[in-house]
DNA sequence: TTTAGTGCAAAGGCTTTGCAGATGT
DNA sequence: ACATCTGCAAAGCCTTTGCACTAAA
């Protein structure tokens, strides 16, 4: 499980830029490793309130900005949607199919069209850094 | 060109559904036939200001909406970025590399990309409706 | 005339920020 | 001790909405 090693990662990283170790960046991280693939700063914050209900959307929202920076966490932006924020340890990029009707996120991946992407940005003398894909429908039960 | 074609589509839209043709419509829909590519509602309210400055922002976003239901127009919602618009009318689909120094976005198309989307989204028993691919990357000037 | 459209300002929805007090180191 | 972190509430940012007025049809 690549739980430890987020959490040995996130420890590191605090120690190295100086930052401190508080009871809620371990809660927060916790939750969010125990959550769900893409969770919504609120489903978290609830998950969170129930350990800890003291803490703070603000600082739920200033940790899994942190969570990003340090590369355990990324955000994912869909639509109109909330931001949703997904587990990156151990895991491999990845594309989604979004369900519009139940809202269900499948994960796919698909070498060829990485390559194929890679391809495409170099024929237009583009450096690729990251990209996103997603395809939106019906899902296998709702369609 | 796809400028008198849309305005068609919208005045017939407009009849059909019993919705009034008015200067600010008629307005808000020249400036952004005549706007770039991926315009954001500010940048596109600006523009029409300097026609009609009297225009209100709201009117820009209710009928930016219109576009869209009607096709003439599509949101484009990257990460943190403000909602762009794009013009559809007489386009087909297609994908951006977006330059995340300059800003520059880049329609590119790839139709095997588009086939083994369709067939990623097949094997998951998944039905497609549409999709988005954005890569993210430094442009030709800026890398 | 009568009903949708408009402009304004206020409200929403989510995220970020300022600040005073709490807490790691 | 002292600088970061937290919780709270306020502010920001963009979009939507309520309302009285305007203007299509």
């Amino acid at each position: 499980m690549n739980t430890r090693q987020a959490k040995q990662l996130f420890s590191d990283h605090l120690s190295r830029m100086g930052l401190r170790h508080t009871v809620q960046r371990d809660t927060i991280l916790n939750c969010f490793l125990a959550a769900g693939r893409h969770i919504t700063s609120e489903d978290l914050y609830n998950e969170i309130r129930k350990i800890s209900p003291e803490i703070g959307i603000a600082t739920v929202h200033r940790n899994l900005k942190l969570l990003c920076e340090i590369g355990i966490a990324e955000e994912l932006k869909i639509g109109n949607e909330k931001t949703r924020y997904e587990q990156t340890v151990g895991r491999t990029h990845h594309d989604h199919l979004i369900c519009t009707k139940c809202g269900e996120f499948t994960e796919v991946h698909d070498k060829r069209i990485e390559m194929l992407q890679a391809k495409l940005a170099a024929a237009n003398g583009f450096v690729p850094v990251r990209h996103g894909l997603e395809i939106y429908g019906l899902c296998k039960k709702c369609k």
